[in-house]
DNA sequence: ACAAATTCCGATGGGTTTAGTAGGATATAA
DNA sequence: TTATATCCTACTAAACCCATCGGAATTTGT
C-alpha cells in the first residue's frame, strides 16, 4: 500500500514552488538540486501538473515554474490525483459508488475499501500547501506521537 | 495507490471462513472456487495467515482452515497487515514516528503521509470480520452512495 | 498397507509497473 | 547566436505482482 515516488517527489515539487512564490519561474534544475532529485523524471511530473492547470511555466532561458494559484487553493489532494491516479485502494473503482454486485463476497468486503478510500481522500483534501509551509498542524502531530 | 490481490483476496478467504464457521475445517479447494481464486495462490496467502495466528490448519483428508479466532476478534486490519506488510503510503516507515529528519521537506510532507497511514489504519481496525458478515454498516453507506 | 485428499514449502516464470535515462524539438533572454 | 529552459516521446533495467509448478509430509478411509 504505497503511493509510488511520483507522489512523494511531486508533492516536494509543489513545496518547493510554493516556498519560493513571487521569485519569478522557477527552473526545474534548481528545484532538483534543493530536493536531490533526477530532473529528467520531475520533468515528466510537472509536465502533468501544468496540464492539470496546477502549475504555469516559462519556456526558455530565465524560464521556469510557477504555481498557477495560491498555495493556499491547491490541497494535496490535487496533487496526488494528478500524479497517482484517482485513488482507489483496490480495482473495481468504477464500480466502487454503484450498487453492481451486491450478492458477491466481494461487494461485502466493498465497505472496506470505500471507507479506506474516503478516508485517505478527507485526509489530502484537508490540507493545503500552505498548511504544509506553516507547520500548523506540526504541533498537534508532535503531541500525538509523543 | 493499490493494495494488492493478496489482502483483497486475503479478506475474502477469512470472510468465506467466518461464514462457513462450525463446519469443521475447510478446504481450500472449496474456497478457491466459491470465491474463483487459484488454489495454488491462495495457498501462499493462507501460510502467511496461519504463521501470524489468524488460522488454523488440520493436514490430511479431510483437513483444511479454520478461524482461530472468532470473528468479532478478527479485524480486516489484522488480515490485511499480514499479508500486505504495515501500512505506510511512503517509504521511510521505521521513521514515520520519530522526528528524525526536521529540516528537510520530506519531513514537512511526512505530516500528510503520517495522517494518510494513521486514517487507513482507523477505518481497517475498526472493522472486524463479523461486521463485514452482518452487514452492520451497509445501510449507513448505501445512504451516503446514493 | 494403500490410495486419496489435503496442507506445507520452495522455486520459477511471464507480465506489468516503476523509476528513471536519452534524444531531440521548441522557445526565449541576453 | 548562444545558452538556458521547457516540451514531448521513446526506451530500458530492475523490481514487483500474480500466479504456476513440483514434490514432500500428513491424515482419513478402505
Amino acid at each position: 500500500m504505497r503511493f509510488t515516488t511520483r507522489g512523494k517527489y511531486g508533492l516536494l515539487l509543489m513545496v518547493d514552488l510554493a516556498r519560493n512564490l513571487g521569485q519569478g519561474p522557477i527552473p526545474l534544475k534548481s528545484i532538483a538540486e534543493r530536493q536531490k532529485l533526477s530532473e529528467r523524471y520531475l520533468e515528466q511530473l510537472v509536465l502533468d501538473l501544468r496540464k492539470a492547470g496546477l502549475e504555469k511555466s516559462v519556456r526558455g532561458s530565465q524560464g521556469g515554474y510557477t504555481l498557477a494559484k495560491s498555495p493556499e487553493e491547491i490541497n494535496v489532494g490535487d496533487v496526488i490525483r494528478v500524479l497517482e491516479g484517482p485513488i482507489a485502494p483496490v480495482e473495481c473503482e468504477n464500480q466502487m459508488d454503484k450498487d453492481c454486485c451486491s450478492n458477491t463476497d466481494f461487494c461485502i468486503n466493498r465497505e472496506v475499501w470505500v471507507k479506506i478510500r474516503d478516508s485517505i481522500n478527507d485526509v489530502v483534501d484537508s490540507i493545503s500547501l500552505a498548511d504544509l509551509l506553516s507547520g500548523r498542524d506540526n504541533e498537534q502531530e508532535k503531541i500525538k506521537i509523543l
